[in-house]
DNA sequence: GCATATTTGTCCGTATGTATA
DNA sequence: CTATACATACGGACAAATATG
């Protein structure tokens, strides 16, 4: 590449990749970044000369970098009209929390099997409760999103962990188009707590109809939060 | 593109796609095609070069086909190595038949709710049995695939629609591992006719029980074709 | 509706780095 | 170890599609 060290700027918070990665997936991963950061918002058109010239890259190599990011579905890619940062719509939204009611379940019964899995869990609940303690809700939400991508884990299927942490970078995308990060994700930590104690008590109904109720009650609230109520 | 009509060579056996396509996932669907059809056995590296000229398209076109077919598995890509067709090792059927095992009672549970969706199964199974009588396994193993992706497409979740799709594929390229297409798909056509009729009688534990026995003979069944016993 | 500017899609030539015979 | 083949990446060019005035 032309210049050795693109990462003076955005990139100093990456904790080095021991694994080699090309220019592409270099980029691709700053990009990446910036989405979840917020940076980058949905609806914004990534324009492949700005970026070729603010990374110092080629076109071509932002173009691979663009493939991969559409692979995620991080951005969509419209034929000769550019790529843009997702935005994901309510109906999007509602599908998503269908999918999470229909494997989570798998979840429930892989935790209930494995008691390493629910002391992993018990650490995402404390992680949750102390930033919530501290008012930092970005890292809550982050404690809950782990809560619930850990559980799935636990099924030991590649493919199902794949496809859910697919569904939660949605959702992840979703929370983006809020500010009310508090009225987000304060509500979660308290319902992970009483799903671990139930997983610890080793309820399984309790906490199949918990789990039901939860991702009920979170869908309600994100999309309040997405749609601010239009009959009020 | 320089030339107006990228279509008069190495595609024309295409059934003109009528939705637009950029070059790029034009060259990758002629490839994908080439793959799924045996004509690119697993292993097989594909040159960018090579690839160029005979599509007679550029190398950065190349390589973002490259990418598409990496993001359905069908390719592995190593870095400066090049990419290959991607070979299913047997630890990986059984990782499938793991995934498998889990995810298709939610589909069993789907077609138990949904009287159309045992009639389209109803189909599958008919297909199957009239390739069988035909001699033509390759339909029947078709037909088989295709028994499977509706039951689960009955879930009504696109992620786990697409998930699965992705299972499919990969368990498709280790078919392509043998040659004794009889061998293969011939017991999974009675199968199928059997779980259908549980399905149709509503019998829910029978239908589950059965899922997992078929599941875990057809893994017995391709691993033993793939890996021709050892110990004979 | 038209003319123009911008951006994407694609190609080419070339240089450098990497893996392997 | 050198040589070679190939992947990676760059930059410039132009056509085609789209956005803009």
């Amino acid at each position: 590449m032309v210049s050795a060290e693109p990462d003076e700027d955005a990139l100093s918070d990456l904790p080095a990749l021991p694994k080699r990665a090309s220019t592409a997936e270099y980029a691709a991963e700053t990009l990446r970044r910036q989405i979840a950061d917020g940076k980058l918002r949905p609806g914004t058109q990534l324009r492949e000369g700005a970026i070729a010239t603010a990374f110092s890259i080629s076109r071509n190599t932002v173009r691979e970098a663009f493939r991969l990011l559409a692979h995620k579905r991080l951005v969509e890619h419209a034929l000769h009209r550019g790529v843009y940062v997702r935005e994901v719509s309510a109906a999007e939204v509602r599908e998503l929390y269908a999918t999470r009611r229909l494997v989570q379940p798998l979840g429930i019964d892989a935790a209930l099997r494995d008691p390493d899995c629910v002391a992993a869990l018990g650490e995402r609940v404390e992680a949750g409760a102390t930033a919530a303690a501290e008012d930092d809700w970005d890292a809550a939400g982050t404690a809950n999103i782990d809560f619930h991508r850990v559980m799935m884990a636990g099924c030991g299927s590649d493919h199902v962990t794949a496809m859910f942490e697919q569904v939660l970078a949605e959702l992840r995308l979703a929370f983006l188009l809020t500010t009310d990060h508090k009225g987000l994700h304060a509500p979660f930590v308290g319902a992970n707590h009483q799903l671990l104690a139930l997983l610890a008590a080793g309820d399984r109904d309790g906490a199949q109809a918990g789990l039901q109720r939860y991702l009920l009650d979170a869908e309600r609230i994100v999309l309040s939060l997405l749609h601010p109520d239009p009959t009020a």
